[in-house]
DNA sequence: TTGTCTCCCTCAGGGAGACAA
DNA sequence: TTGTCTCCCTGAGGGAGACAA
């Protein structure tokens, strides 16, 4: 669908379609092995069935809460109407799902990834505003832009780009104002336009070393058209899942998936290696864990809890281990996450981790009325941005865990002491959407619009000026 | 989706859908006994699956060819995006799937039909031009549109209306120009640009007897984006369609059908007594038919042709009944007619059909390249329109079978002769695409967009002025 | 009768620096 | 450093009658 057409080096299209899905985003890779869970399959496709009938055919179709298959292939694509990015997944089960393997199998070779400069900025209500253009982050301006030529008394340049379907966008880049600043002009508002951006959305750009240049879009709340026309019946869907999987074990032959992460509640396509190193874990009541969501000034922010319960979702996939952790955030924030994770989603509680919370004063300001998102409050924006450069965009993944590649580099915004009260304002106002987004879109049971919930506190990392870098794993570094 | 906020009377929601569909849609009635096509079902999600999985399929399912089922619900809806109107019809299997019924059931009593006033006209270049608003015809005016206060100087009125989603449309409506003339100014723009429309596409208006108003859209092609999201494969989708069906069978439970009547190439939900009608006829090869199409100038248009050939459609379906007559149509016109039709499609030959073969010559001016449907040379357009006046806006469906309420009026246009010669290309023009999807959007094998196929004759009715009115089914009643 | 064209005039909005957080 | 505002000015397009098919 998105593929195809005009899209010259195939690695790029990969980095980009990367970067618009965010550093969370996971895929397995091909000829790995992986575990398939059905439940979460059917819980994507976010509609409900009878649940009588749902045990019935699981029953019927002999399926196992689990499948272990094969990665065949794995295709990237992005929807023609919303940019929303999705992977087509091949998989083939595995002719023994009993014996499941105990023991976690070689990792396969990493492929190589071409060099990217990109950047990806949240839209501010002046960068969607219907006058003037897109306001370039001076990093990300030097890191990302070609260069322009300062000798000009208003330098300006062309930039000629491409999207994940091929199509080109150009944008006017224009160094000018007082004081100068990099801008996108002329090109910018059509852009706007046919992406359907508001503010809160993030535009992503991208540079490879030969000069290529791509962009993409990030949303904040998924275009809810993803589920737009009646096909079939929501019934007659999770039955051709069901039936699709139960024909492909019965027959060994492969089966095709389409994975979309920011619609996703939890991997439910999770890597064998991943899966037996959080049953190596063991994650129980009482435990204490950290999470990773998609931060709105940081790549990647860790959230810490508790395991309160754990058990079956629901009846009908008896022993399942998809979302069986029941948890309590800490400090009552975080006030949309998720209730349920899967152990794979998590990691073992770790001191250093920079998850902190911190009080909130709320500030309501309320200024340009227009162009965000229906009932959505973020008038009380203040500059938030996140974004992140990088020689490879997704790298912020690896720098969590510890990167081995010392190389990379993360810039992260520090401000000036006295901005930050305000500022984690704004971080609250965003990341109550933000994270619902995010990491897992509509968190079950909880409208995606809750900016104006009274919550008093929220996590966040620190970001008084030097003082917050403290807090920083030691492989960021800090621009600026 | 569609339904529920806004809508007053749920009666003209109907009347309104039935209106966007056009004369040729036939919805089965809650109560009714129907069979329902699996295969028409499968050929309507449009995505080819594997033949031999298919076969392997329908036997492990264990689904008949057809299944016989009672209609338990029929609710219309519309695609928010598009438009498009979609019936979501709940049928419940009927416990014998043996012993079908041999004699046609008690005809429903007929549920009584609010009086409405409606137009429908085919959009001009310059009415989807972005100078100035849409021209009524004036019988269109006189006939639907509220009365205005001839004594003022330009009378003017605003229209207030609703369209099938509740959402609320309004007009002005003004006399004026030189000579006078009825138009939609104010308001009009953002309904084309918000729907969608491009010239050729039609605008549906309808009024009730209490005065409120409604609009609609009938499209000239359907938008692709009806198929946009990939959810799940079409491998799953099939299996799904085909294991609800079967599941429903087993337990006498009911099931939901996405009846789309623009996109189905075939009518697969047949009314019982539909289809003991038309076995009772037996076509057979050798046989001459007619088959009833929508027109650009008039409501229905009747074509007709002789059966070539009768067999299975595909071998997975043996002994099926859906498509298996191969026809020839008459004067090798109708380049984009169906090869294939079911016998309940078509009606015996009878010598009083106004089917009439004329030659034709292509008209090729160009003017307004813009604002077509692209690829679609409608630029050669010349003022050629479709519409229907009456009190009930579906009627012709039963004018042509001989309506037993001869109250009803329609109206045709009827122009001055000299004029039709032109007409008639142009009436090529539009048919090609129109037939198209009009009746059958995309023939199995054929592009939408053949309007450049040097044809060079054409099936149309005559309209020579009084003498075309000959040829109108004598319900018919001409305005002028 | 009605589709198309052209002219006129308005206003949405792009593009600039000012200003302030 | 960068988000917002305001001002200026242009051009897309709505709204009118002229004209012709």
């Amino acid at each position: 669908m998105a593929q195809g057409a005009g899209r010259d080096p195939e690695e790029l299209f990969e980095e980009l379609w990367r970067a618009c899905a965010g550093p969370l985003v996971e895929l397995p890779q091909t000829n790995e092995r992986v575990f398939y869970f059905l439940q979460g399959h059917l819980e994507q496709l976010q509609e409900p069935t009878d649940p009588a009938l749902l045990a019935e055919q699981i029953k019927m179709f002999q399926v196992p809460n689990k499948i272990l298959c094969k990665v065949v292939n794995v295709e990237l694509k992005a929807e023609t109407e919303t940019d929303e990015m999705y992977a087509q997944i091949t998989l083939q089960p595995e002719p023994d799902q009993v014996d499941l393997p105990q023991l976690p199998e070689p990792p396969l070779q990493e492929t190589s990834r071409p060099v990217v400069h990109s950047f990806c900025k949240i839209l501010t209500p002046s960068d969607t505003s219907t006058h003037g253009g897109f306001s370039v982050l001076r990093r990300h301006a030097n890191e990302c832009l070609p260069a322009l030529d300062m000798s000009m008394p208003t330098p300006t340049q062309e930039l000629i780009t491409k999207d994940l379907h091929g199509s080109e966008w150009r944008f006017k880049h224009i160094y000018r104002g007082q004081p100068r600043r990099h801008l996108l002009t002329t090109g910018w508002s059509t852009f706007v336009t046919s992406k359907k951006l508001i503010a809160g959305d993030a535009f992503v750009y991208l540079r490879s070393e030969t000069g290529q240049q791509r962009v993409g879009v990030r949303r904040l709340v998924q275009k809810q058209s993803t589920m737009p026309a009646s096909v079939i019946s929501s019934q007659s869907m999770h039955l051709g899942v069901l039936a699709s999987a139960s024909h492909a074990i019965r027959t060994h032959s492969i089966f095709l998936v389409y994975y979309r992460p920011r619609l996703s509640q939890s991997q439910y396509i999770v890597r064998l290696n991943k899966y037996l190193e959080s049953s190596k874990i063991g994650f129980d009541v009482g435990m204490r864990f950290k999470m990773s969501f998609e931060g709105d000034d940081v790549p990647i922010k860790k959230f810490s809890g508790t395991v309160v319960d754990k058990g079956d979702l629901s009846p009908q996939w008896q022993g399942s281990e998809w979302k069986t952790l029941k948890v309590k955030w800490d400090e009552a924030t975080n006030l949309n996450g998720p209730e349920r994770v899967s152990s794979w989603e998590i990691e073992p509680f770790d001191a250093s981790a920079p998850a902190i919370t911190m009080p909130v004063q709320p500030s309501m300001k309320n200024k340009r009325p227009r162009e965000t998102a229906e009932g959505l409050d973020i008038h009380a924006l203040e500059p938030a941005q996140e974004f992140w450069l990088s020689g490879r965009p997704e790298q912020h993944e690896k720098t969590s865990v510890s990167s081995s590649e010392p190389k990379h580099q993360v810039a992260w915004t520090s401000e000036r002491a006295g901005y930050s009260a305000m500022s984690s304002s704004i971080s609250q106002k965003l990341f109550q959407v933000t994270s619902n987004d995010a990491r897992v879109p509509p968190w079950p049971g909880l409208s995606a619009y809750h900016a104006d919930e009274p919550s008093s506190k929220i996590f966040q990392c620190r970001r008084r000026g030097k003082e917050g870098a403290r807090h920083v794993p030691s492989v960021w570094r800090q621009f600026d």
